[in-house]
DNA sequence: CCCCTTCGATACCGATCGGTACGGATGTGC
DNA sequence: GCACATCCGTACCGATCGGTATCGAAGGGG
């Protein structure tokens, strides 16, 4: 296994790439990747276009890149619920990680995951596309979550652990729309809760 | 009270003008206001850009009229479930209509309402409140059919109507979203039946 | 010190965006 | 049948889109 970034050579860059990456994960947050445009994004960002270019390739690449900071970064809440002991537990973690995160302050409201690019000309289908797998993603980590607390007895046994994981991701992507038109915090926390009133209990 | 539309007169309009409109709902359903491109339009609508423009006045008004057309086609279903004659009735037709109305063979998945422009650049700004208001609009419906059934004493006197309005609102955007992402109709009812679990009961 | 590589900035590319000027066609009212 | 109003289609508008060629500047390796 061989450094992957060997060594620097040539004039070295100007900004931090992070940082970079953050502004535009907020420009792509409240704008949607077809609403953001580059002027937008190197406005943000602090950069000129070539310099986006050199650093992330594309809009299109800079939005992947962008998604993936958002992942590790804003919804890390999400792998933490998973590793709560109880399905009852990472539910709730989910639900309210998931209006924590939407409603925060200084933040746009709602999930990138879902503003991002839900419906989308032709152009940008790949990125829809994206959007969609990273959501069926969170389906089936949680999926697996409960399967695993089935055969822990911790549901039960009847359980359909698909259908629960599909119920919580619906309820968050509600929670994400209803947060963009501008639901407050503590509105969205009774929702939560709400939605939490259904689960099976043992 | 005069004629609205007196005399028609100079030369006659050579296509049906609400199936032009239905043509434009399906592309911005589909595409969002955004994606959808004045080519895209036209060519679904059959007609010419000028056309368009004389008939409907802008993209921008084309999309409002779209979207009345749509509230009073296809989302028709919501205005009956607010007659149901108790509020788990009135919750059930909601939902089970939103899973229906998202998941019809033969058009786009998910909703017009949460779809056409969640997240948009600041031209589009208008169309995004428009929509707010238009979801918004159906929670003030929800909430004075739910505070009327606590008068009438079909829901418990502690109950919050406006919070069980957003609750079903959210849950309803939860279902367009996953609609759009490709989730089946006999999935999605069954995380509305899930959903209408936590209903209050007498 | 010089070379080489990568950087940043300006200025530009063709394509597409939403929107419209114009002229010929087609209908009604007189 | 003539005048007028509205339609349709072509061809076009400036602005903006995402993306890039080019060039001087800035750093490290020999």
């Amino acid at each position: 296994m061989f450094s992957t970034t060997p060594v620097p050579r040539g004039r070295p860059r100007a900004f931090d790439i992070d940082e970079a990456l953050d502004r535009a994960v907020l420009v792509f947050w409240s704008k949607g990747f077809e609403g953001a445009s580059l002027d937008d994004l190197t406005e943000a960002m602090g950069i000129s276009r070539p310099s986006l270019y050199r650093a992330f390739g594309s809009k299109e690449d800079l939005f992947y890149k962008a998604l993936e900071r958002y992942t590790e970064g804003l919804t890390s809440y999400f792998a933490r619920a998973l590793a709560e002991p109880t399905s009852g537990a990472v539910a709730t973690a989910v639900l309210h990680g998931t209006v924590e995160a939407a409603t925060t302050p200084g933040l746009p409201a709602g999930c990138l995951g879902v503003l991002g690019a839900l419906a989308t000309g032709d152009e940008s289908r790949p990125v829809r596309d994206a959007l969609i797998a990273w959501r069926e993603e969170g389906i089936a980590h949680l999926t697996r979550r409960f399967q695993q607390a089935v055969d822990a007895g911790d549901l039960p046994p009847s359980t359909d652990p698909h259908l629960l994981a599909l119920y919580l991701r619906t309820v968050a992507n509600g929670i994400a729309v209803q947060a963009a038109s501008g639901s407050s915090r503590p509105e969205l926390l009774q929702v939560a809760n709400l939605a939490l009133g259904s689960w099976p209990k043992l």
